[in-house]
DNA sequence: AGCACGCCGACT
DNA sequence: GTCGGCGTGCTC
């Protein structure tokens, strides 16, 4: 009888999908003893190396020549499968956003190598006889323990202000004993009833609705409208509370979790503890942990950034946006994808609802409220009778400040009679370090980036001028490089350690905070920092946007917006929506608690549109200009809109990479083609840089479009790289 | 010769 | 994304 080999039948053959970049699942096939099923979690070799995979179809036809080179499935990780809804959302963003699905995929399993049972930890306490030979730390150790305490070896070590070291010592004596203390639950349960707050009429309707829908479950939309202070997050927690009468899990994004302190101190009010939380910078043992928590029903509300939305929920109930119309929901590499937009996929894959939070909705939120696609619900005035901020328009051409100053005659007024009240003032600037320019006086010449077509920074606090694209940065130099002239270079322009100078001279005697992404040691001192302020441990605060987000400063009354212009100037399409959105956002900061705040915007242009609707607390007349403007140039949300940014370490290959990539776009009434032009910083990080604009229909695929026309068209070869971007947000 | 670095293709 | 293979160009 000849000898034959039983047939690869489909039964055992399974296909992967693997977290690397690549599009498609790979096929392994499966060893008898293991029953495998779309979801689960699987070890696969990969090349030289195992990787987790998912098991993405079980019903696979092996295509001929496979055969000889699949491997076998290594084994099946002991987790609960990914759920056919989270699979299906790594499908839908992977063919949105043209990100391979691998590296989608690769976002939901960002759990660490840590995964696997919670690390004990280890607890000591008195056991034997008081050591020989008796130490100033060895006394602070036994104090701590005294009265039989357990306590854990490193936090005991670290109350004691001794090394563990110290510690293992005292067990080696026999003094002290060894236990094994069972590790904290990452969250408790919180408590739908724990406070019952107390809640204006307009607050219980509209917490009345959210609540309704988060009980009874299903897909909506729903834009929860309401200026700063008019108590929005009261009202969504009533929606988590409903959930989590009913259970299900809630997922609150956040854009900054690093700047959620006060939020979180909110929540553990409503609901006696904290919810568990979800970012980048959790150690890998915590995320692992929270990972399988969330997976296994034990976390019942997760308060996150972006990433959380690929977390294997085991019971989605609730999808929460907070801020939803805030920039930093936008990944802006690697997958990119607007997180407020894919969390609307996310409820719709799940059928649960989401919750769009904002006082000024995304352009493209608000038109899908005009329309009914989604449901508003509004909160009208300041809770407990507080009142919007007076604002007024500070104009640079006729009461400007003198040259080389900041801050105008009429603001430093206000200033100072806000510190004779003992009240706060807030000075915003959009802008980092000391001077955004510096150049030489006898010359004219201007000290740029050598990698970036940017100019340098100064930053007066570190003595460095510094890039703020690439991180390049020198001494500021004795001399002009161009002509050598000595004493010749200036400073051009504030920053905000420039105002703190001015800001000194102007209001001696006051305490002056300057906080900026650069100067924040970490995210703790941050919240310190946000802390002390609250307390009034400061009279002026001087910041970036830093300062805009999510921050409660009872003793602030007065508000100065040192360049209202910045940002209005550039051809980016959305620069009117992001300046109107960041100052109302900063001037809102004004006033929440007591007395009248007041507002003023330093301008060159007080007749601009978005400096009169915010003077006059005209929201509605903003969104109607700038809705009107986006549906005559068909930008979204009236259109769509992709970009394609093509780059080299040669200008002229990024060039002509991005002209023939043109011509290989596919013809179609349709779509209509831009560029490719020089992006508008045509260099970074010493890389080339063209871009090409798409932009369709709001009623047409054009992801599906890209996807053609990439596949049709030559590959990027050597440094060149192509980056496609559906939905841009940012325009540089 | 030895090796660092960049580029390229494969990864089931 | 990550690895190994391979070529180039530089140093010991």
């Amino acid at each position: 009888m000849p000898h034959r080999t039983a047939p690869v039948s489909a039964t055992n053959v399974v296909d992967v999908l693997v977290p690397v970049a690549l599009d498609h699942p790979y096929s392994y096939r499966v060893p008898g003893h293991l029953r495998l099923e779309p979801g689960d979690l699987v070890s696969v070799p990969l090349g030289p190396r195992a990787v987790t995979g998912v098991i993405w179809a079980d019903q696979v036809e092996v295509r001929a020549g496979l055969h000889n080179r699949m491997r076998d499935v290594a084994e099946k990780l002991d987790f609960p499968p990914l759920k056919l809804e989270l699979r299906k959302f790594v499908d839908w963003v992977a063919a949105y956003t043209l990100a391979p699905r691998g590296m989608v995929l690769r976002m939901a399993l960002r759990m660490g190598e840590h995964l696997g049972p919670a690390r004990e930890t280890v607890g000591v306490r008195l056991a034997g006889p008081v050591p020989q030979r008796m130490t100033p730390g060895r006394s602070r150790v036994m104090e701590l323990l005294a009265g039989g305490l357990t306590r854990g070896k490193n936090e005991l070590a670290q109350a004691a202000g001794v090394s563990v070291s110290v510690v293992d010592g005292l067990v080696d004596h026999g003094t002290l004993e060894t236990l094994s203390i069972a590790p904290e639950p990452v969250a408790r349960r919180p408590d739908p009833d724990f406070m019952r707050p107390d809640l204006t009429a307009a607050q219980q309707d509209a917490a009345a609705a959210l609540g309704a829908d988060a009980a009874k479950g299903g897909f909506s939309v729903t834009l929860l409208d309401g200026v700063t202070g008019s108590g929005k997050t009261q009202v969504y927690f009533e929606a988590v509370a409903a959930l989590l009468r009913r259970r299900g899990q809630a997922l609150v994004l956040v854009p900054e979790i690093a700047l959620t302190a006060q939020f979180l101190d909110r929540f553990t009010q409503r609901f006696g503890v904290r919810p568990a939380e979800w970012h980048s910078s959790l150690t890998a043992r915590r995320r692992a942990r929270t990972w399988s928590a969330v997976a296994g029903g034990e976390i019942s509300v997760i308060v996150g950034a972006r990433s959380a939305l690929f977390l294997p929920y085991c019971d989605l109930g609730l999808i929460v946006v907070d801020e939803e119309h805030d920039p930093a929901y936008k990944q802006e590499e690697g997958v990119r994808y607007h997180a407020r937009d894919m969390a609307v996929v996310r409820g719709r894959e799940a059928d649960v609802p989401v919750v769009l939070v904002t006082a000024t909705p995304a352009v493209e939120t608000e038109v899908n409220a005009r329309r009914g696609r989604y449901r508003r619900l509004r909160l009208p005035e300041r809770f407990g009778g507080q009142h919007l901020p007076a604002i007024e328009a500070i104009d640079l051409r006729t009461e400007g400040p003198p040259r080389g100053r900041f801050i105008a005659p009429r603001l430093a007024e206000a200033v100072k009679t806000a510190l004779e009240q003992n009240k706060q003032a807030l000075l915003f600037l959009n802008r980092r370090g000391y001077a955004p320019l510096t150049l030489c006086r006898s010359c004219g010449f201007r000290l740029g980036c050598p990698n970036c077509d940017a100019w340098l920074v100064e930053h007066r606090f570190r003595r460095r001028l510094v890039c703020h694209h690439c991180g390049f940065s020198m001494p500021v130099p004795p001399q002009c490089p161009q002509c050598g002239a000595s004493d010749s270079l200036v400073a051009v322009g504030p920053g905000v350690e420039r105002l703190e100078q001015e800001a000194s001279e102007l209001f001696p005697g006051s305490r002056i905070l300057v906080l900026s992404s650069d100067l924040v040691e970490s995210v703790e001192r941050l919240r310190e920092e946000l802390d002390e302020v609250s307390h009034g441990r400061f009279d002026v605060i001087i910041g970036t946007q830093l300062i805009a987000k999510g921050h409660h400063f009872p003793m602030l009354n007065l508000v100065g917006v040192v360049d209202a212009d910045l940002g209005l100037a550039n051809g980016d399409p959305r620069a009117a929506e992001r300046t109107f959105q960041l100052l109302h956002q900063v001037v809102g900061r004004a006033g929440r608690e007591e007395g009248l705040g007041v507002g003023y915007l330093q301008t060159h242009q007080p007749e601009h549109p978005v400096i009169r609707a915010l003077i006059a607390g005209d929201r509605d007349a903003f969104y109607e200009r700038e809705i009107e403007l986006r549906e005559k140039t068909q930008y979204p949300p009236f259109g769509r809109l992709a970009s394609l940014v093509i780059s080299a370490n040669e200008r002229a290959t990024a060039e002509s990479y991005a002209r023939r990539l043109a011509t290989a776009a596919p013809r179609s009434q349709e779509t209509r083609i831009l560029g490719p032009a020089e992006a508008p910083l045509a260099v970074v990080r010493g890389r080339h840089r063209f871009r090409l604009l798409v932009r369709s229909p709001r009623a047409f695929d054009l992801s599906a479009y890209l996807r053609e026309w990439l596949a049709s068209a030559a590959k990027p070869r050597g440094n060149v790289k192509l980056e496609v971007d559906v939905d841009p947000q940012s325009f540089l």
